[in-house]
DNA sequence: TTGAAAGCGCTAACAT
DNA sequence: ATGTTAGCGCTTTCAA
């Protein structure tokens, strides 16, 4: 573990100038072949590696993208992480990672330690923090939030329409004949605005089919399925379940057996973020998908417009798709 | 977002030399208290941020631990990383994530990512890559294996044991006074390390209690619970699972509930990791928990002490907890 | 207590 | 096609 070979040493070890090995190195075109491959043999000789913190000094851009997860259990936004990975990796950036761990500070910590090793972008899922505090950041590097509703001037935003995909779920059981359909919502008092738009899209759905008096909203106190209980002795009894998250579907689907009610026979089960949960056979949920993969995609877009040099904020909004599985069936 | 600040800008602001800035800045207690102030001041009205490249550069020591997930959605790797990033914030250390993904390549893309970067030292989970490709990356810096036997020379390991978790379940069940407990293994022809342990343990324990004859290893082919379709048929019948994992102990839950077997009263489930999905309360699954934030800690302990200069390969292995939960009791 | 100066390893503009 | 040179922003002796 003693000093590592700089390209100094490469250059005495193949007989050439530093210069002319940070050119071979870096694959500039007018170095000549057999140069090029004297100096690329000497380097795995001595097993070279590029010191990044002296390149990145030289070079003032780093070629690195950080990336901030709230959550990383989260699976959407691992899965964001990853196809945003890959997107920076055909395009030649390296992405690293931070952990916010749900805590404002240690997400403000890790924006920090981005800032500090001069990231050239960095994205920030689901943030903790202030619009004030982002739009600090934003001016300091380009800067996309994923998975919150923005604007906020100098931030880029994309993120999925909750509204649109609350109101699809509810769309496809009216379709099915469900009138009376219960929405599972998250505890009372919590109030993240992605679930806000939730039921939003729940509402705005049995309006438009003129059915805006029959809306049931029913908080889950104890987050362990306690709302299916409720919605159950409700008059008219509801036919159809629509949750606010896969999590209390499948606590639904678990009260329902227990009660031996039958699904979908006897009443119909919707959850949303299509986790693996909601795929595992014995639960086979419809429920509703974010594009985790176009999410990527278009965070990686904005990065690279404003690398590109555009300076006024955008944002992308993408809609969710609904996956029909076997919870859900028409209206015996 | 023009040029940042550097140390220059800050020393001109407050009308003294370069040098004193980096003194003041990095808390050296020979700076006068009146300057410090003057500096710290002068520093936070321009908005200064160290630059780490150059700060790395010149100290030759980065500050920064690398951390390899080889799947960040794993939620015992992921708890493992949170309690590793507590330890090393606490020591001054600064964490960064990559994602495996679970390929090999992306994996060595990650950890020469790392190397580049020039991190004090790496943490790998679970590396797909051979001994020698470890053994050569121990070489070049602090290296901690966590999640995978070793041992390797030059690299530190750290896992938990999982012939004593399996052991330490099924005793459980022996001493709920059953005797016909069968084994819900992977898929065949799969065969990680920490599985086959897993099967070991479970051996262990029925023979000695002198029950090695019914030792009874059913494959989960499909990877959807059947094995416990095929369970069920045995000859003579088991009065308890164990699964090697809680996703299998849950799909086996899925069909026993489907099947009218009550659980525990006429079949005892264990499953393995004590993941979320244990704990749902529709599950309620007793299962083997890694002690996550023991693998953590003990994980940067292990870089302390490189950092410190042990030269010699250590191995911790740490012993898993049973977590008694409500799917398992006394044979009826 | 403060300041001057020499690098850290690399890139890039320029000269040859 | 190859070599020379001047920084990049910071830390850290060493003198003053």
């Amino acid at each position: 573990m003693r000093r590592s070979p700089t390209q100094a040493d490469v250059a005495a070890h193949a007989g050439v100038s530093r210069a002319l090995v940070s050119m071979a190195l870096s694959g500039r075109p007018e170095v000549a072949q057999s140069t090029r491959e004297a100096i690329l043999a000497a380097a795995s000789e001595l097993g070279y590696r590029v010191n990044a913190p002296a390149a990145n000094l030289a070079r003032r851009r780093t070629g690195l993208l950080g990336l901030v997860l709230q959550d990383v259990s989260n699976p959407f936004f691992s899965e964001v992480a990853a196809h945003l990975q890959d997107a920076a990796a055909d395009a030649g950036l390296t992405t690293l990672l931070n952990d916010g761990r749900r805590d404002a500070g240690r997400e403000a910590a890790a924006v920090e330690t981005f800032l500090e090793l001069r990231v050239d972008g960095l994205v920030i899922a689901s943030p903790l923090q202030g619009s004030a505090a982002l739009a600090a950041i934003g001016r300091q590097v380009p800067t996309v939030v994923v998975g919150r509703p923005g604007p906020v001037p100098s931030v880029d935003f994309v993120h999925v329409d909750s509204v649109a995909g609350a109101r699809r779920a509810t769309e496809h059981l009216l379709a099915l004949g469900h009138q009376d359909i219960a929405y599972l919502d998250v505890a009372a008092g919590v109030s993240e605005p992605l679930m806000v738009d939730r039921v939003a899209g729940y509402r705005a759905a049995l309006e438009a089919a003129g059915l805006g008096g029959r809306s049931n909203v029913i908080p889950d106190v104890a987050a362990d399925g306690d709302a299916t209980e409720r919605a159950l002795v409700c008059s008219p009894r509801p036919t159809a379940l629509l949750a606010h998250n896969d999590v209390t579907a499948v606590a639904a689907l678990g009260f329902l057996a227990r009660a031996g009610i039958e699904v979908p026979h006897r009443m119909s089960v919707v959850g949303y973020d299509n986790t693996r949960l909601a795929a595992m056979p014995q639960f086979n949920l419809t429920t509703v998908d974010q594009p985790s993969e176009r999410t990527g995609h278009a965070a990686f877009e904005l990065l690279t417009e404003r690398l590109g040099g555009r300076d006024q904020a955008r944002t992308v909004v993408l809609d969710p798709d609904l996956v029909v599985r076997r919870s859900t069936s028409s209206r015996r």
